[in-house]
DNA sequence: ACAAAAGTGTTAAGAATACACCCATGT
DNA sequence: ACATGGGTGTATTCTTAACACTTTTGT
């Protein structure tokens, strides 16, 4: 890092992936390319960090611009890699950003964007731009394995939900079925749930506990989850 | 992504992180500044990232010039997180890659750079430039959480090795003491060491069987070592 | 009454931990 | 012969995994 007046680097860009729950399948958000390269292909968010802005106010810029999201209410975000992309990207050397974002209801507004941003189901991803399909696998297996030791699950969670719902939404995650009893166990003991006095009455059968996160924050559980 | 000719970018810099055992203890290479800011100050080797270079490119000429080291001489190297430092950084907006190296034996050539490279116990670091003391840490968890779960280990250990070297590496690494039976024991199970048929004869002592990795690439292990 | 999801404990298997003595060598 | 680190097994505890029936509601 020594003084150099003449420097000039490469681009850098900031990619988002969004994930989010809808009627227990894990989705994630896409944009289709208005300009070129890559017209009309769905591509992951992202966008141009310019100077003076941290990445993360790019990531705000771009989710809102691009998708008619809010950032700041995102409940959860958290940088993935970053990618060098030298040779691959048409428009020469630029370096991007990874983050990803979890988010239990994110609407995007498509009206106000010329992007048509729209979540697809994980398990049947349209083509995508650039090596977007590998960024979104990876996504997933660092989203698996938070969620494995620690309660990022919260932040794909409403304020109140059922234990069958959080089951659920572990199963919609890790893909594969959990057992009942024995998650129930676990999280009961785990000392991170609350319960509330409300029952979640929603068809012709027993009404379920809610409960809530104790703490709706990022925090480190020792025991794993398969 | 749009296009966008006037775009300025903030400036892109590499960071490494580079550990080393010497004599049981965990190293880390510093450099010390030869220019402002934070002249004569220690601070990890670090420098631009031109256009046209990949990161690990940038990384390589770093560890060349600012320290004598070969970059691809180094058994693994790991992204570790990408900072802003819009307000932090004296110069301006920077963002920094920082990649975590392990070496067994990468020797410093101080002579013939400018940066003073030298190699300092992880316990006992001097007052560093920027916010490198947090990286350093931050690369010591990542460290740990990997040598957990995968051969990386292998990359501070020579290529052959006794199984007590083997246990006083990751000792120094854990900053606590193991089991010999049951470290032995585990490892011998896990089918990733492979005997030599040579002995280590190196006091008044039983020589100590000889062992190397089956493999010398990064791989996952199901058990999770304490 | 029946359908549908909620709720609840025990047992068995496997993993992790604690622990102490004999062995081979150099001096 | 003694000092030094190398090498080895078992018993116990804890953790994980497998598993089925009763309860409460709406229709």
């Amino acid at each position: 890092m020594d003084a150099e007046p003449e420097y000039q680097g490469p681009v850098v860009t900031v990619d988002s992936v969004l994930f989010q729950l809808i009627q227990n399948e894990l989705y994630v958000l896409l944009t289709q390319r208005a300009y070129e390269p890559f017209l009309g292909e769905w591509a992951l968010p992202g966008g141009y960090n310019h100077r003076g802005e941290t990445t993360h106010e790019a990531l705000a810029g771009v989710l809102g611009r691009k998708a008619g999201i809010e950032y700041r209410a995102l409940p959860l975000t958290m940088q993935l890699y970053t990618f060098d992309n030298v040779a691959r990207d048409p428009r020469g050397h630029t370096i991007s950003v990874t983050y990803m974002s979890l988010a239990h209801k994110a609407v995007p507004a498509g009206s106000d964007t010329t992007q048509n941003p729209q979540f697809f189901p994980v398990s049947k991803l349209p083509k995508l731009a650039y090596d977007h399909k590998d960024i979104i696998l990876y996504a997933l297996q660092r989203l698996r394995s938070r969620i494995s030791h620690t309660n990022a699950i919260f932040a794909l969670m409403p304020e109140k939900f059922t234990l069958t719902q959080l089951q659920t939404a572990y199963e919609a995650v890790l893909g594969h079925k959990l057992d009942k009893r024995n998650f129930r166990k676990r999280w009961l003991a785990l000392d991170v749930l609350a319960p509330t006095d409300e029952l979640a009455k929603d068809g012709a059968h027993r009404p379920a506990a809610l409960y809530r996160f104790k703490q709706r924050k990022l925090q480190t559980l020792d025991p794993t989850f398969a």
